[in-house]
RNA sequence: GGAGAGAUGGCAGAGCGGUCUAUUGCGGCGGUCUUGAAAACCGUUGAAGGUCAAACUUCCGGGGGUUCGAAUCCCUCUCUCUCCGCCA
């Protein structure tokens, strides 16, 4: 959520800037200032009121002490002349506020100066590339070829149980999957990620905070009987950890890391792009969050860039890094580096991380502060990133690495897996 | 799931209809003293809105009600604790 502030101070500006988001803010700034403008004048009028009532009300108690029954009864008049009218004015404002807030969270986050132009993921920037690509046979398989060659997945079984985009890994599967995201703990942890565990449900206010509600409701799987929302990613509860928190200055950078399973609804996905492991409803991800001063949040972002690129290599993937234009970035996101790995069979590009800088759009709907040197409270940044997520990693591994009657691991993945390969 | 108790400022913990819109202690910050530190003493110390700054308004788990006036009384929801039941 922007802040009303700065929207009230440059409001030219943060048109300007949405544009690039291909957004056009124009009546929504100009509803949100007429609704500021109406909401102070009224809160003046309100105010004044109470400020009355509290005067002579405090004047009765000194009456009643007195024993001045007569002068107590004539206040209370007094009183009941203008009483009526606050209720009304209190109403009024309740319902210019939420009106406010309404428009007010229909405002996307502001791109970063760095954010260029476009519409669609084509204008995406290509900021760097890395890895090589394998030579592959020509009868090279799929990932969902394999995953039944060496029974690592059965799609089907998921379909039966559950339905379909739940896979069900299985023996060599399931441990690949587990030695990955102990590796990709350890290799967080490592850099000072403290570890958590959250919730994978979580409570409307949460949702909120971190930007999934309103918008992106119909993603979220929800738990009608206690209003639960299963959580599409652990940037949810891990960031949500903070809502309401003054921060010590001594307690920044906060950085935390999580592996979870994720879940979403994925409604409107089909076709092509949906198969074996590239589209799931359920899928593990381990992500790292952090909460920074707002001054150090683009350093910070630049390192956890680095610190996903060389987790990459490790595993020697051939990716590259795009910077997001402002069509393809989300709606709360400032600035946001893809991540994506070749998939050598299928012959495409798959995302498999997502680094993004929220700037305070977050932390002002979470209410995530510091206290400056002025002993004021101020807004933090937060932002998060995928370190890494599970399925197309896994995809990728296994077509990428596929030789004949075996699949080759990475070195780093020996030692966790506890094999070198996996063979037929 | 059943019964009872409770939710107050960073923490502990008073207040249970009007003696300032919250006693006090601890912690934090500033100062005195000290070569320095500790101790002691003095001062200061919640959040949001509003203002150049103030005044002022709101917030005692959330929401609603009674009253001239609510942290305090009533209703309701959520959560916590104790006991019982069930259970990995």
């Amino acid at each position: 959520m922007l802040q009303l502030a700065l929207i009230r101070q440059q409001p030219e500006l943060v048109r300007e800037r949405l544009k690039v988001k291909n957004f056009d803010a124009g009546s929504l700034i100009e509803s949100i200032l007429l609704l500021d403008d109406q909401k102070k004048k009224l809160q003046l009028e309100l105010e004044t009121a109470q400020s009355r009532l509290n005067t002579i009300s405090k004047e009765i108690g000194q009456w009643i002490a007195k024993g001045d029954g007569a002068r107590a009864d004539e206040k209370k008049q007094e009183v009941a002349a203008f009483k009526a009218s606050i209720p009304s004015l209190q109403e009024k404002s309740s319902l210019l506020d939420r009106q406010l807030q309404d428009l007010l969270v229909k405002m996307p986050n502001l791109p970063a100066k760095e954010v260029p132009p476009g519409r669609t993921p084509e204008q995406n920037e290509i900021v760097r590339t890395g890895g090589s690509q394998p030579q592959l046979a020509e009868n090279a398989l799929a990932h969902w070829d394999l995953a039944k060659e060496y029974n690592l997945i059965d799609f089907e079984l998921g379909n039966k149980i559950t339905g379909s985009g739940f896979p069900v890994y299985i023996n060599r599967g399931a441990r690949l999957q587990r030695a990955l995201i102990q590796y990709f703990l350890d290799y967080n942890t490592a850099a000072g990620f403290t570890e958590y565990q959250p919730p994978l449900l979580v409570n409307e206010a949460s949702a909120f905070g971190t930007g999934q509600l309103p918008d992106k409701e119909g993603q979220m799987y929800f738990v009608t009987e206690d209003k639960f929302f299963l959580i599409p990613t652990s940037e949810v509860p891990l960031t949500n950890l903070y809502r309401d928190v003054i921060v010590k200055a001594n307690e920044l950078p906060v950085r935390m890391t999580a592996y979870t399973p994720c879940f979403r609804r994925e409604a409107g996905s089909y076709g092509k792009d949906v198969r074996g492991l590239n589209r799931l409803h359920q899928f593990d991800k381990v992500e790292i969050v952090q909460i920074v001063h707002p001054e150090k949040s683009y350093a910070v972002l630049e390192e956890m860039v680095l610190h996903v690129e060389k987790l990459l290599q490790s595993l020697d993937l051939p990716y590259r890094i795009l910077r997001l234009c402002g069509g393809d970035m989300s709606f709360a996101s400032a600035i946001t580096y893809d991540f994506e790995v070749f998939s050598a069979a299928q012959k495409k590009w798959l995302e498999v991380s997502s680094v993004s800088n929220f700037e305070t759009f977050q932390t002002n709907r979470m209410k995530i502060r510091f206290r400056d040197e002025q002993g004021k409270t101020q807004l933090l940044h937060s932002l998060n990133g995928s370190s890494l997520a599970l399925p197309r990693i896994l995809a990728c591994l296994l077509e990428n690495n596929q030789q004949m009657g075996k699949i080759a691991l990475p070195k780093v993945m020996h030692a966790y897996f506890g094999a070198a390969e996996i063979r037929g």
